[in-house]
DNA sequence: TACGGATACATTCAGTCTGTATGTAAATTT
DNA sequence: AAATTTACATACAGACTGAATGTATCCGTA
């Protein structure tokens, strides 16, 4: 059977990234060996070591794959809602559905944020980014505006908790109920209830 | 020099403990090598592996020594508060400060979660618990109290992401103003401004 | 279409690390 | 004082990562 090399690297590439994302989510990435990778992928290190530099490298580029697919995934329900706190309520269903697939949360936000390195300002969360959007359309004109940046990452980071509590087996309309609350609770006043 | 064993024990476990903490912090777990602790700690692997039954073990023990020195960090600032609003937001300055010094930060809250295994629920985080007993009282009597334990989760991981954002040299006091927004918002309406 | 290089691997190897097994001197017990 | 336990130090086995090297296949070119 004659393939040409652009089918080949493929195919290899594309097997070792299954194969890898299925072990790193069964057993982490510390305890996910290279041999066993390969053995899953049915090639040798050789191959492995010739289309990704180090296992790292193998690493991200399984995150950065998954990461597209849930962008992909929210990308594709981008409904337009009707007020911004339509919006903001919508994107968390969004988020919540596609971090939903199985191994996402622990690869995004377990796995990934552990491989992290600590000081330099790791690059644009898209999730964080478009959160940050909506909570600008929220807070327009209001007193918390310029706590926008800090606010942001804050509601950011209780969407992940949210996100990897449900996955642990938490109930997600309460966690969803809570995200709701915390987003009332920066609603301006006059527009409570 | 004649020592009794109990202070041979003590010296060394402690030499082993002050060795791992300052590699942890410096390279993180994964990089950092028994052989160089032992090194820094000035004693062989043969002690190690005498004391603790492997590096994770050694790597809990300086994990949970530095818990305590932060709860009793904030245990010794518990002052009393005149309103359950007041309470958290105290809470947050004590628990921002303990987060300061050196290296907490990125032991307690990247490499600690980071070496936690997945499924099984971890056991009762104290600052946690100590913040839902805060949080029940500012909802005390509200519509929001049912969705208290999940309300604490996400702010528990709001509080922590605070302290991560400090910690890579964020603004505090914006931080502090935005868990302070976030406390707000879930209060009563009666109570609000 | 024959050839020279590039591509895509497979195999071998060196260095490092973890945990274990064994040896020993000092402290403690009897 | 002898026996035993403690607190290590040293030696060792297995595993893993990444680099070096070898080889078959593909591909552009003459």
């Amino acid at each position: 059977m004659a393939r040409s090399n652009r089918e080949r690297t493929d195919a290899t590439r594309t097997a070792l990234l299954d194969a890898a994302r299925r072990l790193f989510v069964e057993k982490g990435y510390a305890e996910t060996a290279t041999p066993d990778i390969v053995a899953a992928a049915g090639v040798t290190r050789g191959a492995l070591y010739h289309h990704f530099p180090d296992k790292k490298t193998l690493f991200w580029a399984v995150v950065e794959r998954e990461a597209g697919e849930v962008a992909a995934d929210i990308e594709a329900r981008s409904a337009e809602a009707s007020s911004a706190r339509e919006a903001l309520l919508q994107g968390a269903c969004a988020y919540f559905d596609a971090m939903a697939a199985p191994g996402r949360t622990r690869l995004l936000l377990k796995e990934a944020p552990a491989q992290t390195v600590v000081d330099s300002g790791n690059g644009e969360d898209p999730a964080e980014s478009s959160l940050k959007v909506g909570l600008s359309h929220l807070l327009e004109g209001a007193a918390l505006l310029p706590l926008l940046d800090p606010l942001t990452v804050l509601v950011s980071a209780a969407f992940e908790r949210a996100a990897i509590a449900i996955d642990c087996g938490g109930n997600r309309k309460n966690y969803e109920a809570a995200i709701a609350a915390l987003i009332d609770g920066l609603r301006p006043d006059e527009l409570r209830r």
